[in-house]
RNA sequence: GCCUGGGUGGCGGAACGGGUAGACGCAAGGGACUUAAAAUCCCUCGGGGUUCGCCCCGUGCCGGUUCGAGUCCGGCCCCAGGCACCA
């Protein structure tokens, strides 16, 4: 009686020993080519969820598969420890959010290793830990050094719920990305960090990114948002200041007609200052200053303005233009001011129509017939064009015009080109508890003195009580901000605000490569040698917001001479979401499925062989119950395979030969073998289709079945069985690696399957000596016919043309073409 | 509105240098084994017709190119995601 497979005995007994002989713990080694991959690291919530199984699954396939095909692999894994959530749970169960942190990470890391992972736990971080964000103190210091952390006073999103201010990034739709409560503009002095200045190179930079997703670049771009234009200055009718406006239209400028303000700008109220319209600019710009202009809102509101009393002139055409503060203009954006040309610009034509303001046409669309005609007009012309009516411009196409236009102003120093970005710079601050204290002390002396380094960390004090009142603890804990300035000696005042956690994730990665560094942020042997990281792994979500931050560290700490690279990522994957009846799964939907609960049911090695089975990794996947019996049922069909076998396997080595002498039955069975090999080795490295590659296994298995059923059990026959089941054992190692070394260890091999090289196809098992072709008439399949694979192309023509099932096709006459396509298919036309 | 993906059986998904549509798996139906059930094995499984040899239709819709189109081209429709008074 064969042993049964007990998936959990076998899979805790390997476990143990590749933990034992630390299979996985990376060495650097300058003499082998590297390969880091990562899976983007967990929030330690508590428990594993699938979708970090699944993340894992595929990020430990490829670590295992590249170990195989002979890289030095790095596969780290860590803690993202700092968070809202640890204060959230401290509050409503009592527990002091380190207490909860560091718990949830033992309990996680227990189940990371049942499920069998290749990580090189010795590197294990996790970002709440003082001997990490020590370091990050010091980057933030280096930054602060050069300008690029900076603090100023600003409009900023401030979630009243969790009781912070939040970047630009962690809004969506005017909701806050934690707890969605609607976010609104708030005046703050608080700190940042200068992306602003890296805009330029983050967006060129993603041309080298070839093997990103399209969509995340697109997000990227557009978020990032470059607008080439130009800066166009209008001098005030009556003197003062002239208004600057940011234009990507210069081609319009002879169709300015009007100015619009945003309510917040400084002119607005004070060009009024003794006009007869002041009281009522006053009211208006003091009413949209203080609705909730916040994105999602806007979209509603109507186009307004009022007149502010004064006029400016248009730089080229001489004309005087009136200024009115508009609800529509963002103070955020450009100058804050917009030259309005209504004949080509949607909302300028709209609130012209509304103002009675005068609309010139200045483009004339190319393939127009007549001349447009303001008083036709019925929406704004947008498109680019031909200019008319435009002085010395006339009659030049809307691109040259840009520039043009441009260099003329800057020529009589009426303007300039210029670029605007949508990007803003980083808010980093939070009125948190649970992050990484800023390593700043305020002195009325010095003013902002950066903690020195032999002071660093700036440990975040565990001492304290966690009110939810808002505000950050650390505001009333005297013992911590109370302290003397580094630079006068006299009494200062420490930051007590901590970091933003996507600062820890911005560079946990480059970390990892030295992870028990004590002299330093990096050390440059390791970093260099490890970095970048090869194939980075993980959800859709942090398209912009961590991805963005990371590539921005990198590149910053570059320019701090601590890493040669500039981009992080060389290839990314964004796996899509598990999902169980059509949602994602949530406690709430009462939908979710636990990992720990399937492995106890069916082992990790089935749990992993279905989220890869069931879709390719960066589609969503639909969990199946009956899907995960059916990888269960594969894996039992495998194991009484190779163990139904295993007897006469064990009497002989792997078949070594080229073929010659076999029977037709076991060629073409071998010729599988190697294809499967072939396919099974593509599939990973073209696109990780590990979908695909178990379904060629799966095949294999199934013609195993066969091919044993109907073949006497002699020993050449078992050696072409032998090198077949081998090579499935190593093809599905990656995916299943605990079955496979215990199936491998089954033959009688003592070395573990880790370290074997990946097998290769066999160039004479690939080469069949017979082929197939498939007969159309007119394009329609009639039938098929095996030929010798040496035949001509004019015997498999002849043949075709001769075949029984063809001749009903021919009666009406001699067919009018035949093509014969790749050797493939014959086609006859009737 | 703009941008990026994507529409293939009952379901997850295969097939993209144009060349047998539906691999592999799940579900379903039938059968074998069993006192019975589970497990396992065998057969059927896009729709319609059939003299059981086959024939017709079929990859979101409408056209086109081609000996041949799920795949290429033009025009639409729908779904998902991202951005959005960005001047």
């Amino acid at each position: 009686m064969p042993p049964r497979y007990q998936p959990r005995r076998l899979e805790e007994k390997w476990q143990r020993i590749w933990e034992e002989r630390r299979l996985f713990n990376a060495q650097e080694n300058p003499s082998r080519p590297k390969y880091y991959v990562l899976e983007m690291f967990p929030y330690p919530s508590g428990r594993i969820h699938m979708g970090h199984v699944r993340n894992y699954t595929i990020g430990d396939v490829v670590a295992r598969y590249q170990r195989m095909r002979g890289f030095n692999v790095l596969h780290p894994m860590g803690w993202d420890a700092f968070g809202l959530p640890a204060e959230n749970a401290a509050l409503a169960r009592g527990m002091h959010p380190a207490r909860w942190t560091y718990e949830n990470i033992d309990y996680m890391r227990g189940q990371l290793k049942n499920l069998g992972y290749s990580y090189d736990w010795p590197r294990e971080l996790a970002t709440c830990d003082p001997q990490y964000y020590r370091w990050e103190q010091q980057v933030f210091i280096e930054m602060f050094r050069r300008g690029l952390a900076y603090k100023k006073k600003a409009p900023v999103n401030w979630c009243p719920r969790c009781a912070t201010v939040l970047a630009n990034e962690q809004v969506e739709d005017g909701l806050c990305w934690r707890c969605d409560s609607p976010v609104h503009l708030k005046e703050l002095d608080q700190w940042f960090f200068k992306i602003t200045d890296y805009a330029e190179e983050l967006l060129r930079d993603l041309d080298q990114l070839t093997h990103w997703p399209e969509r995340v670049l697109t997000m990227q771009r557009h978020w990032i948002g470059k607008s080439p234009g130009a800066e166009i200055v209008f001098p005030l009718a009556h003197g003062g200041d002239p208004i600057k406006v940011f234009t990507t239209r210069a081609d319009t400028l002879f169709g300015a007609t009007f100015m619009s303000l945003a309510p917040e700008h400084p002119l607005a109220l004070a060009l009024a200052q003794g006009t007869p319209q002041e009281s009522e600019v006053r009211r208006f710009v003091e009413y949209w200053q203080a609705q909730n202009r916040s994105r999602g809102v806007l979209e509603e509101i109507t186009k307004e303005g009022v007149f502010t009393g004064r006029y400016c002139v248009n730089p080229v055409a001489g004309w005087q233009m009136p200024i009115y503060v508009a609800n529509f203009v963002l103070m955020e954006y450009g100058t804050g001011a917009v030259m309005a040309v209504p004949a080509h610009d949607q909302r300028d034509f709209e609130f012209a129509k509304k103002y009675e303001l005068p609309i010139k046409v200045v483009i004339q669309p190319p393939d127009a017939a007549a001349a447009l005609r303001a008083e036709d007009l019925t929406a704004a012309l947008e498109e680019d064009g031909v200019l008319v009516n435009s002085g010395d411009f006339t009659g030049l196409a809307s691109a040259p015009a840009r520039q043009a236009i441009a260099d003329f102003l800057a020529r009589e120093g009426k303007g300039r080109h210029s670029v605007h970005f949508r990007l803003r710079d980083w808010l980093i601050s939070r009125q948190r508890y649970w992050g990484a204290p800023i390593p700043i002390i305020y002195c009325e002396r010095c003013g902002l003195v950066p903690v020195p380094e032999a002071d660093l960390p700036v440990v975040l004090p565990l001492d304290v009580e966690i009110t939810g009142e808002g505000g950050s603890p650390l505001a009333h804990l005297a013992s911590f901000y109370q302290v003397p300035c580094p630079g006068c000696g006299g009494p200062g005042r420490r930051e007590v605000d901590t970091m933003d956690t996507f600062v820890e994730s911005s560079w946990y990665f480059l970390r990892y490569a030295s992870a028990d560094y004590r002299d330093g942020i990096l050390d440059p042997d390791r970093v260099n040698y490890w970095l970048p990281v090869d194939q980075y792994i993980g959800g859709i979500e942090h398209a912009v917001l961590h991805l963005l931050y990371a590539r921005f560290f990198t590149k910053v700490l570059r320019d701090l001479g601590l890493v040669q690279i500039d981009e992080p990522f060389t290839r990314l994957l964004t796996q899509g979401m598990v999902l169980k009846d059509g949602a994602k799964m949530a406690k709430s939907k009462g939908n979710v499925v636990d990992p720990e609960y399937m492995i106890e049911q069916y082992g990790t090695d089935t749990t992993r062989l279905f989220l890869l089975f069931a879709a390719p990794p960066e589609k969503d996947l639909e969990w199946s119950d009956q899907g995960v019996a059916g990888a269960s049922r594969f894996l039992h069909r495998l194991w009484n395979l190779v163990h139904s076998l295993l007897p006469d396997l064990q009497k002989v080595a792997a078949y070594q030969g080229d073929g010659a002498g076999l029977s037709a039955g076991l060629l073409e069975f071998r010729h599988q073998v190697h294809r499967t090999i072939k396919k099974v080795t593509d599939d990973i490295e073209d696109s990780f289709h590990f979908n695909t590659a178990i379904a060629a296994v799966m095949e294999l298995v199934n013609a195993f079945y066969l091919t044993a059923e109907n073949s006497p059990r002699e020993p050449l026959t078992m050696q072409v069985f032998r090198e077949a089941v081998e090579a499935m054992l190593l093809l599905v190692n990656p995916m299943v690696p605990h079955l496979a070394e215990e199936l491998w260890q089954a033959l009688g091999h003592a070395t573990s399957l880790q370290q074997l090289p990946w097998p290769q196809a066999r160039a004479e098992a690939l080469v069949k000596s017979t082929i197939t072709v498939v007969i159309q008439v007119n394009g329609k399949v009639r039938s098929k016919l095996t030929a010798p694979a040496a035949a001509t192309d004019e015997e498999i023509k002849g043949w075709a043309l001769n075949d029984p099932a063809i001749q009903k096709w021919l009666q009406d006459g001699p067919p009018k073409r035949v093509v014969l396509a790749r050797r493939k298919l014959v086609n006859i036309v009737v």
